[in-house]
DNA sequence: ATTAATAGGACGGATTCTGTCCTATATTAC
DNA sequence: GTAATATAGGACAGAATCCGTCCTATTAAT
């Protein structure tokens, strides 16, 4: 963002995008002062742009009602993002997406400047991402209907095979759809046991859409109920492993975990909740490093158990 | 029309509503020497808006299509398909391009039909993705003018940094990017080693584009050529384990590993090569469930040293 | 009254812009 | 082939703009 020119531009995308927006707010979104984003507002006028202004409490900018122009192209860094996620969406293999994606691949850039067009194809043809992908087998098919469940707030009814009793059959108001790991999930309020739940696609025999509607509750995050519904399984223990390495390797091991690390003269803590020593203990086994336990001891036991183990396995 | 900021809007605007016009023409209208115009015209290239320039008589300057988006239209999958893609950019912060993620949300909102802008946002709002997200600090400032020269075919001079020589200098012909674990690295032909080589772009201090271009292999891999630099490190030990589980349990701490399991009748048959013996070891020491290790002998004794390690790691 | 908005004048320093010279290059008409 | 009419862009020095930081005014909601 370097001109005024295109700050003007930008602070034109921004209005029409958001529909109100205070001087601060824009100022913070150009980099600019809030004086500055008067005097812009100021040569948008100029430019025949009906602004309305209101001002007092709740006041901002906002554009004339019925005022709509089509949006700018897409920027080198707007291209760059959405190339690398079309690219992350195809190596990531989320759904059964391949050919869609291609198709807006085409589709965008049949609508692209040729100097985007041939960055968009740069990216995709010269980064490649290694991640993660999913199982090979079965495409989600029900993320369909949960989608629109979801969106519509809508309740379902479940076929869904738990490991313990086999097929279920429960009502379920569906929140939010979570993808982890290769696998695809979904959380709601489940009547068969009164509580939040998640549940796996790949476990759902078949969703039935009802006509019942029901109300979301606020601030409910998928992500955030996966994690807590996962250390409150059991124990919630509270970990805290001295890792005597650096930064750097402990990133190579533990990912964006690594960013929690806490700095101490001799390594770096790991303070952490889990709900189960002894997959935590295994994890902490594959570690090319030494580290100390400082608890639990049913963490250190885990370890001495797996050791145990691994004498055995690799005994000759 | 006071300021040059406002001229140049003006002239996109004189452009926009005639179609051709000539630099004495608009230097006319502008008030403005056919030097400044020319000026413009430049600025609004580097904005990103494509100008077609005809020289010769009955020249002259006239926008190209694609400077604004048009309405779109996508398939129920697509959109799928492009929600998520957006997503996991977001959730993998392959760059620093949140604000890119959410332009381009909006600006693709903004041109889909109604029906597929609510679609859209339910997906966005309703799907969360877990993904392992990569080091919070360094946004990859090199990314921009690597992809450059990968694009152009054009060599590079590189100041690296290496674990054992500190700064270096080298000339490199860039094939390609990568992004791995978090990290972005850049492949090329090396003329320090005479060799493909695969850099770090954290480890990059400089890029310097260079006038020289060059031809890039067929058929090159960024993604072949990281596996094989891992794999060619030393030994490349074939290395060959059952595992005594079922290939869920497998999925689980395989991830898309699983997929290339042999099923046996004792167990599931991981056949692979790795560099390193010791590496191999410490990932199976993880494993929850129980492994033989056919081959090779290497590998036994890396479990054993592992399991040894861990031993007195959690002795009390 | 207080608070949170917009409105806009004044000013100085850093930066950009601009007209005037150039020369070069591409296209078309004759 | 040549002339005519376009764009392309380097260099330079003086002029203008741009921007943040001061202000003080005004408006509307709580």
């Amino acid at each position: 963002m370097s001109g005024p020119t295109i700050r003007v531009l930008t602070l034109l995308e921004l209005l029409q995008t958001h529909g109100r927006m205070t001087g601060t707010e824009l100022a913070r979104r150009l980099e600019v002062d809030k004086r500055t984003v008067r005097r812009y507002i100021r040569a948008l006028e100029d430019l025949g742009i009906p602004v309305t202004t209101e001002q007092g409490r709740d006041g901002g900018y906002r554009l004339m009602a019925g005022f709509k122009l089509p949006p700018m192209m897409f920027t080198n860094e707007e291209t760059l993002a959405l190339s690398l996620g079309l690219l992350a969406a195809s190596a990531l293999q989320m759904a059964d997406t391949q050919p869609a994606i291609s198709s807006v691949q085409a589709k965008l850039e049949r609508v692209m400047p040729d100097k985007l067009k041939s960055r968009a194809r740069a990216i995709s043809e010269h980064i490649r991402l290694m991640l993660p992908s999913s199982l090979p087998e079965p495409s989600p098919t029900h993320l369909e209907p949960l989608l629109t469940a979801i969106q519509a707030q809508q309740a379902i009814n479940l076929s869904y095979a738990t490991e313990e009793q086999g097929l279920t059959n429960r009502r379920v108001e569906p929140y939010g759809l979570l993808f982890r790991r290769g696998r695809w999930y979904v959380s709601g309020y489940c009547h068969l046991r009164r509580d939040l739940r998640t549940f796996r696609l790949d476990r759902i025999q078949r969703v039935q859409l009802l006509a019942l509607t029901f109300i979301r509750p606020d601030g409910f995050d998928a992500a955030e109920h996966f994690r807590h519904s996962l250390n409150n399984m059991q124990g919630n223990l509270h970990i805290r492993v001295l890792l005597h390495t650096d930064r750097e390797r402990a990133f190579d091991m533990l990912g964006s975990t690594a960013a929690m690390l806490e700095e101490r003269p001799d390594g770096l803590l790991l303070d952490i909740r889990s709900d189960c020593a002894q997959w935590f203990g295994q994890w902490l086994c594959q570690m090319p490093f030494d580290f100390t336990v400082i608890e639990p001891e049913e963490l250190k036991q885990a370890i001495q158990d797996q050791a145990q183990r691994l004498m055995t396995l690799a005994g000759r």
